[in-house]
RNA sequence: GUGGGUAUAGUUCAGUUGGAUAGAACGCCAGAUUGUGGCUCUGGAGGUCGUCGGUUCGAGCCCGAUUACCCACCCCA
């Protein structure tokens, strides 16, 4: 059988691959307005980076995360020696601790420092069971904004991945924000274990998922897709109960925010996330038709901590991420196409294969005077060189036979207009140059004032 | 890690209770007066029916195993 792809990775066929730069430069376009710069991480960092900042408990540390080992280390750990922690990476499951990391290490935030805004898009990995909208290898872009406390971050944040979804396609209506705050430091661990008691209190009504997350993690009981779970919990204690003041404020300032941005959003206190370092803001963007099971198509929050938990000086941060692949699936199911890239080119046609010396000639004076030109490479018939023309979109087809050629000429077709000249093949890339970029039904211009 | 589903042409899929040369659409190739595309018409090429084994006079179809993919749980973007 043939080589594939490894299980849950996907190849960017030339149309999706051009989605992907042109969903890049949107969003970067889109973020850099709003201050955030590009930044640049490895791809695979120290384990334990990920195991820090991202929580040891976590279903992405603790069993979803690529291990990297040099074949050396290899060798060494398979004849029963350990690995130094220095050299034990992984791959990395998300984009946000490489990025704090990153800040950390080269002091992006010195002490009374501007926040450092950064974005970045590329690959992330997680070694689980692939399916719809989950993939092992997947791409998303992000931003995280470090040293700034304030909660107009959080609102910018939230408005401007909004702005960047309608950009690319995804209709506001059909998604929806989700909004929460989990509270701090101060007041979350009251509301964790009056959530944990809720839950004991209803041992007997809950699922087993449900009884084992009230001790790992009794918030993930909100998340449980088990109807009669969901009934019970709907009778949970809320967080907004038990926020203390100050994340109260803060939360509040946010709504209002986004109020004022006419940003509609969803208060849903069930919302948490799964990585332990989001606290206060949180929030998620859904998509709820055509999507499968996994409908987030973004979600992102605040995580004050986590600077310290990396080493460096207490540093508050927010950030999103977004997936593109979850995207193209929304965008996809609304029966959008992806933004059509109409490159004008001119293909060459040869009436027989004496011609072809010529015309591979004169195709590479077209590129290098900045057209897309291209030719028959398969020896294929003048007739069907012409539906390749077609294929390909071509405006105009030079056709090169024995006769134009044995008195030095190329004969110009308009595809729009069948209109045909002939003209010195001395003089051809400089007059495509200026015709090839004339509009399909154009009329071409006279011989002169074309080369004027 | 746990369930369920699917596997037939380049692609999307038909294929009746097991029966002779396995079909369609689209795509591809070639023609339809000379050296010229899109539309139309005609013809043609292309399949070890995922793989291995079993039942049977006979298997694309039934049984077992295996692999791959998909979907769901879980988790998350």
């Amino acid at each position: 059988m043939a080589l594939q792809a490894p299980k849950g990775t996907k190849d960017l066929l030339p149309e999706q691959a051009r989605f992907w730069e042109y969903f890049k430069k949107t969003a970067y376009d889109i973020f850099g307005r709003y201050g955030y710069a590009p930044l640049e991480t490895p791809i695979f960092e120290q384990t334990e980076l990920f195991v820090r900042g991202i929580g040891e408990a976590t279903d992405v540390v603790s069993k979803e995360m690529f291990q990297v080992i040099s074949g050396e280390n290899l060798k060494n750990l398979l004849a029963g020696q350990a690995i130094k922690a220095k050299s034990q990476f992984s791959l990395r499951p998300e984009g946000t601790a490489g990025v704090v990391r990153a800040v950390v290490q080269n002091d992006l935030v010195p002490q009374g420092g501007a926040p450092a805004k950064l974005m970045y898009a590329g690959q992330m990995f997680r070694a689980e069971r692939p399916q719809m909208g989950r993939l092992r290898q997947f791409r998303q872009v992000g931003v995280e904004c470090l040293g700034a406390e304030a909660p107009s971050v959080d609102a910018e944040a939230i408005i401007m991945l909004m702005r960047f979804y309608e950009a690319i396609g995804i209709a506001r209506p059909s998604m929806r924000l989700l909004l929460n705050s989990m509270g701090c430091d101060a007041c979350r661990p009251a509301y964790r274990e009056e959530v944990r008691s809720f839950i004991l209190d209803h041992a007997q009504d809950m699922c087993e998922e449900c009884l084992h997350r009230a001790e790992i993690n009794p918030l993930r009981a909100f998340d449980c897709k088990n109807p009669h779970c969901a009934e019970i919990m709907e009778d949970a204690p809320k967080i907004t109960d038990f926020l203390c003041e100050e994340c109260r404020t803060h939360y509040a300032t946010v709504k209002s925010y986004l109020q004022l941005a006419g940003i509609e959003f969803i208060e849903d206190t069930r919302l948490v996330r799964g990585l332990d370092y989001y606290m206060r803001t949180v929030f998620e963007v859904q998509v709820t038709n055509g999507m499968g099971a996994q409908n987030a198509i973004g979600g992102g929050g605040r995580y004050d901590k986590l600077a310290e938990e990396v080493g460096g000086r207490p540093t508050p941060g927010l950030g999103f991420a977004l997936g593109f692949e979850r995207c193209v699936i929304a965008l996809e199911a609304a029966g959008n196409a992806f933004p059509a890239t109409d490159v004008p080119s001119i293909f060459l046609a040869c009436v027989d294969d004496s011609v072809r010396p010529v015309a591979f000639e004169l195709l590479q004076a077209l590129r290098d005077a900045g057209m897309t030109a291209e030719m028959d490479h398969q020896q294929r018939s003048l007739k069907s060189q012409f539906k390749l023309a077609d294929k390909m979109a071509a405006r105009t087809v030079c056709i090169l036979g024995p006769e134009e050629v044995a008195e030095g000429k190329v004969k110009v077709r308009n595809m729009g207009t069948h209109e045909e000249k002939l003209i010195d093949l001395e003089a051809a890339a400089k007059f495509l140059g200026n015709f090839g970029g004339m509009p399909y039904n154009g009329v071409m211009p006279g011989i002169e004032e074309a080369l004027d």
